[in-house]
Order: structure tokens, then sequence, then C-alpha cells
DNA sequence: CAGTGGTCTAGACCACTGA
DNA sequence: CAGTGGTCTAGACCACTGT
């Protein structure tokens, strides 16, 4: 005896009916009932495969309308950002964590516009270094608002990591992360080991708790990183 | 007389507690049936909301052990990966594609070994331009596995790109997709109107349907180039 | 205004896994 | 082995939106 068919079952059919060319893309799908019949299976069931391949930038789905397989395919890469130690541990390498400065600053102007702090805010300016098995392999550039976490001014980050500092200080935030391509200037090919003029990839995040500015931080790889997803 | 408690409400309510510090990092969450008693909503409601946060990378949910609040906030950030020319339009500028070179070849070797294709496997090598508002926007470097494909041989990439007669012949496929920085040759300067050194944000991507390699392709953006997303 | 997806319920059985 | 989440069901009402 067959056992339940599964959300799952559904969706990896619809799928493979999607990718085999039996549904084109802009073609209409069968609406939820007359799905759940044909599979067997209590609308509900279908309703959560549809919904996850929605989700996932597959089918398009409006109400009254009915679901259709997406024109363009819009393709959702996703990537988890983890912590630089667990990244650097992952890989089975020895992580080791460096203070290069720390420093008490009233915010400049590029921060102040894009944090959105006022005039009179002072800042934690600190500059590490993360290394992987004894090598260079991220440079940290870290902005820490000091009106929002005036305690970060008595931290010790000569042990501690400020990001690890920040996730038990401020544990869930809204943030806005890009990647960009940055070049090599001479202070930071001496850190991260390469020449000046090196492309290096970089990752930017702002960091906001409850509608505050927590921190800004530059996230610079050591030469030939990539950040890959498979989707 | 109030509207039913939704999931969203529920979701938005356990969220609020975490950010707020009322359940620290670490610390457990009351189990799905308590947690419906308290909200006074069936179990799948609570279900719902729990299994979306623990998707989004708050919370960790195991059988048996329960749930709790996760210890290193790990961040999930999502890209949608849109066609060229709809990067383009939707920023509100002209698009305009312009093919540079098309010829068939042999695999090379580091295609050979990054698609799996065997000695014998012929390639159609595409070499083109997107620009927005006349100015370039975008290099594609462009490679597709005419065993798979035979008739990419001859179709006419002068006008339309190669990325949607791409998703109009295959239209969903797996794909690994990278990020990475790379630096302006001579070649890349002059079709990018930059100068050599300049710093270039670039994406590779190798798409497979049903296990067989379809194309491999090298996107090369802009100097000043950034991918951004919220979450 | 009628069709479709969005969501909730109350109950059930099951799979996994920690104690 | 017992507690927790994972999933399904059958039915219901509702919100949105195209025709």
């Amino acid at each position: 005896m067959p056992q339940h068919t599964t959300y799952r079952d559904i969706k990896a059919d619809i799928l493979r009916k999607i990718t085999k060319g039996d549904w084109r893309p802009g073609a209409s799908i069968p609406n939820e009932i007359e799905l759940a019949a044909s599979y067997g299976v209590a609308r509900a069931t279908v309703n959560r495969a549809m919904r996850e391949l929605a989700e996932e930038g597959i089918i398009e789905r409006k109400r009254k309308a009915g679901s259709k397989v997406r024109m363009s395919p819009l393709r959702r890469a996703r990537f988890d950002i983890p912590l630089v130690r667990r990244e650097i541990e992952d890989q089975g390498q020895a992580y080791r964590y460096a203070m290069i400065s720390s420093a008490v600053e009233g915010a400049p102007d590029w921060l102040r516009a894009r944090l959105n702090l006022d005039t009179t805010t002072e800042v934690l300016h600190l500059v590490c270094m993360h290394f992987a098995d004894g090598s260079p392999y991220q440079y940290e550039d870290r902005w820490i608002n000091l009106a929002l976490l005036p305690e970060a001014r008595e931290a010790d980050f000569s042990a501690l990591g400020p990001n690890e500092w920040l996730v038990a200080a401020v544990p869930f935030s809204d943030a806005e992360i890009s990647f960009s391509a940055a070049t090599a200037d001479q202070a930071l090919a001496n850190h991260l080991s390469c020449s000046p003029g090196d492309p290096l990839f970089q990752l930017e995040r702002s960091t906001w708790w409850q509608d505050r500015a927590v921190t800004y931080v530059r996230l610079v790889y050591r030469p030939g990183h990539r950040m890959t997803t498979r989707y």
C-alpha cells in the first residue's frame, strides 16, 4: 500500500513537469482543488507545495488569476553569512583573531550619512584581522555607534572579535548587506599579504536595531575569495 | 470581536521577544502545544510561524529537544538574480545589447573540468556586452554545450542575448553561482570603458539540466557595481 | 460577483531523537 | 520510551482581484 503522498512529492512532480517542458514558462497550472483531486490529497498539501515553489521563484500565484510558471525564471540565490570564526573552522582550519587598532572618534561624514547619525555621535572605530591557519583571511573595518551601545567603550576587543561581541550584545537586528570589488591599497596589501592593486572581494553591512543604527562594517577578503551557492 | 490571530502575528510576537531580549540566544522556546494554548490558536498556526522563523535562521528546531533561539544568528541573505535586461530596465534605463564575437570551439580544459564535459565536446563561445543608457554595464563571456543544445549552433545571437535565448530553450535548471573580484585587463577595460587594473565585481554561473552541463557564463560588471540586499 | 489562493481549525498519526 | 516537531486531512471562511 502506498504511503501518503507528501507535499514534497507534489513539489518534485510539478518541478519535473516544468523542467521537462510539459509546462512552459507562462503556462497556467491547474488550480489547487484540481491538483488536490488529481494527486489524491487534501488541498492544504497542494497549497504547501505550491507556496514553496512560489517562494523559490519558480511559479507566480495570484488570487483569482491562478498559478503560472514564471516567464523569466527569477533566480533567487541564498547565501549563508556566518561568523568568520565559523566560516574558517568549518573549513577545518585554525582560527586566529587580532585587533589592530581601536579608537573613539566622532563619526565621519560618510558614516553619518550611511547610518543616519547626528553630528555629535561618537563611534568606536576598530580595525581587526582574522586568520585561517595563520594566513590572513579577512580584514575587518568596524564602526560601532556608542550612542546606542555605550558599553562598547569599555569592552575588550583585543581577545574577542567585535562581531562576536555584538552578536551577544544585540542578538537580532535588521541589516543591509552589499558585495562589491575593491583594490588593495598599500595598507590592505600589508594586512592581507598581497600586492597593492590586487582585486579584493568585499562585503559591507549596516545593522539596525529597532530603527537605530548599531554598526557598519567593511569586510575585505583575501585575494581569490569566492562566495558560492547552488540554487 | 477580535479577528483571528494569524501566524504572522505570532511570528512577529516571537521575533519581538527575541529582539527585545526576553528570549536570549540559546534559550528554549515553549513547545508548540503550549504556544498554541497561550495564543489561543491551533497548533498548525504556531507551527507555521515557527517553521518560518527556523527557515530564516532565527531559531533552531529539533524533535524531542524543542525549539531554541539560535546561538550565533545564522544570517541568510537572499539575492534575486534577474536577467540583465530586467535589471537595467527596472532602474529606468534603456537597455542595449551587442554581440562581440561568436565561435564554435572545442571546450578548453578548464571548461571541461568545470562542466564535466568529455574531450570531444564542442562548445559555442560568445562574447557580448550589455549597455544601460548607452554606457557599458556588463560584459558577458558565455560558453554553451553544443552536445546538449545543438540548436544553439544555428541561433542568431546578434539580436537576442544568449541569456534570453537560453531561458526559452532550457527554462529551469540547477545552477551554481559564485561572486568574486577580478582585475580589468586591457580587453575588459576597453569593453567596460575603464582603466586596466580597475577592480571589477564578477558573477560566474554554471548551469545543469538533468545533470548535464548546459552553459557556463562569466558576467563582469562595470566598475563600482554593488549587489545589495536587506535581511 | 465569482473564482482562486490564503489561512485557520481540530484532530490524527508518525518520525525522529534525547534522556 | 516518551516528548517534540513534521505532516496530513476535511472542512470552513475570507481576501483579493480579474472579468
